[in-house]
DNA sequence: TTATTACTTGGCTATATTGGCAAGCATTGT
DNA sequence: ACAATGCTTGCCAATATAGCCAAGTAATAA
């Protein structure tokens, strides 16, 4: 393996990171719907706002989100649809478990 | 924000979780090639056996992959091939960040 | 100017993850 | 029975992540 080769997938690793936590995810599904601000976004986590605000981060560092501030608001939209895509497969996994855990049980 | 669906949610983050990491994504490149036993994805990784059979179980715990020993041998393989549509999607983001990269620097 | 709102950042603690070493466990070979 | 191979597990230290509170910043309102 060359060093290269290992940070393309550190690269890629970050990105995956960055949607390995339930509010993060949450926020994604959120703003697939439409751009939303950082208040509505803490609404629906549940979270002080200045932990919702570091997960905004980390999903912006990843380059998976952009924000906006426009008066004393930051709305933040998703900048790439495609991870939404992600889902389809998860829940093909989730399915599976859900499979095996009854073959497992009956 | 319901219990039932933050479950949801969670149930997803961990799957995710379990492809944020640079060795597993390269095995799960590697696997998407056949199967490997361990010792050929330790090489493959350059790390301690122990190190390299801690991250299959991390990914074996996802449901991503499933192993089958042979002999002396452990062998996994890709459960769910689907994963390797990530990729796509995260080039992307990749391509994303290259590009701002480049508009910073010029 | 002062206050308020919306958000970010710093500092902290609690918890989780990573990775190596050593020890253990099967399986195969002698 | 004993040794060797391939892998897993337990233990531990280093590092990273998550979350809250408090303090700071920026935009708007009074």
């Amino acid at each position: 393996m060359e060093a290269s080769e290992k940070e393309t997938f550190e690269a890629r690793a970050r990105i995956m990171k960055a949607l390995g936590h339930a509010s993060r995810l949450m926020m994604v599904d959120e703003l697939s719907r439409g751009e939303r601000c950082v208040c509505e976004l803490r609404a629906l986590v549940g979270a002080d706002l200045s932990t919702v605000s570091k997960h905004l981060t980390v999903l912006k560092n990843a380059g998976i989100v952009e924000d906006d501030k426009r008066g004393v608001q930051v709305f933040y939209r998703l900048k790439v649809p495609c991870v939404l895509n992600f889902f389809t497969c998860v829940e093909a996994v989730l399915a599976n478990q859900a499979r095996e855990a009854a073959r497992h049980a009956g």
